[in-house]
DNA sequence: GCATTTTTCTATAAACCTATAGATTCTATA
DNA sequence: TATAGAATCTATAGGTTTATAGAAAAATGC
């Protein structure tokens, strides 16, 4: 184990590719289906020698789903924080959300399904990592409410959830099928957030009253 | 193991009740997390007693994710083949879509989530099942483009398998979080999904009397 | 109440898994 | 090139897991 002020790059970098293969395993056989020797065999090293770069399996996890919530986070912060009209705001965020699932795949899609494997105390950081990722996509929705470019009875909790939900669906169907172009998926996504599907009629005094409860 | 063509009702009950308390292990810890023995542990019976109801764990799995299949897939297929509005259409659907993680929530996230640890000749039935609910939904969806119900520019398929990654999204949780209802979720989806977030540019109709001239 | 069938139990084989300890090889630097 | 420290290997303890076989108990039909 590494333990001086001064890291080597060496052991570094061979870190980094330990937890990419860690997440690489967890991802197609899932945090229970995969073994310790399953991620040792994928760096070219024996079952034993991982305990050299992580102190547990359960330690590897919480790794993987650190290092996909990190850019994922500050990515969102800085687009938030952004001057700019709301929709195009949306649309970048859409988009690097998506971004996210192509560089970090794997990790990305073992947080979003493995997660709940760890126990609660491990959990404590991704879910404020979470938490912040969440607020910062409400913020954006508040913002376009305020300012009237988002229809004022939205509720902006619920929105900004399910947009997090349809990004990590379509994250999750980019990382199977390679065909589908994440530009499209983004374009897509943003498309019926927006604007929805239903046809406009003449008349633009159709919405709904809707019940606002508050979610979660 | 049963055999006779007139299966007991008493076995076929207790095996109803052993593939919900799959349902509910596999559930909450995973395939690969849960052993036969909880499962068995659950039911009140003995480890080894469980493979007089399941040829394999694997084979429990299967049971599991189809009993989560049948309803669903029976439901959509008379909603998409009643009359009626397209807009009305869908919101049935998606009710229906969230009841059935009201009814039967362990199995559906137990498909949602663990179905593709099965091998790929166990997920056939699987796979037939899930291509008709896709195809019933992209169906309505078709329908309400061609009557001009609905924009004539979504892409349908695209539409309808977003539709299935919000609902199984607050499907599960739904499942985590037993305060949240599902009319005010059902309410919520249909929303977004057939209005989009966006403010009506033209829409000033809150205050102002709408007069025929006032078209935009 | 007896015989048959269904259901459950007990015990176990064979495989696998995590984590550790100590020996060994590699790497970099003085 | 000698040496310290980093990185990896080997071997293994201690535990868990799936699935099976045969005995035992429970339910059912007559």
């Amino acid at each position: 184990m590494q333990t001086t002020d001064k890291p080597t790059t060496r052991y570094t970098h061979r870190h980094e590719r330990a937890v990419a293969a860690a997440a690489a395993i967890f991802a197609n056989k899932g945090y229970h289906g995969a073994s310790t020797r399953d991620i040792a065999e994928k760096l070219g090293i024996q079952q034993g020698s991982l305990y050299y770069y992580f102190k547990s399996k359960e330690a590897a996890l919480e790794e993987v789903c650190l290092t996909a919530l990190r850019g994922y986070v500050s990515d969102i912060e800085s687009i938030a924080h952004q001057p700019g009209e709301v929709e195009s705001k949306l649309k970048t965020a859409i988009a690097a959300h998506l971004a996210t699932y192509e560089h970090n795949n794997e990790a990305m899609k073992v947080h979003n399904e493995q997660r709940l494997y760890l126990p609660k105390e491990r959990r404590k950081q991704l879910n404020m990592l979470g938490s912040r990722y969440r607020q910062q996509l409400e913020g954006i929705f508040c913002e376009g409410v305020s300012s009237g470019q988002l229809r004022e009875d939205i509720d902006c909790h619920f929105t900004a959830l399910s947009l997090i939900g349809l990004c990590n669906y379509w994250g999750a169907q980019l990382l199977r099928n390679p065909t589908l172009r994440p530009e499209d998926v983004t374009e897509n996504c943003a498309d019926i957030l927006l604007h929805g599907c239903l046809a406009r009629k003449a008349a633009t005094s159709d919405i709904e009253p809707q019940t606002d409860t508050q979610v979660n």
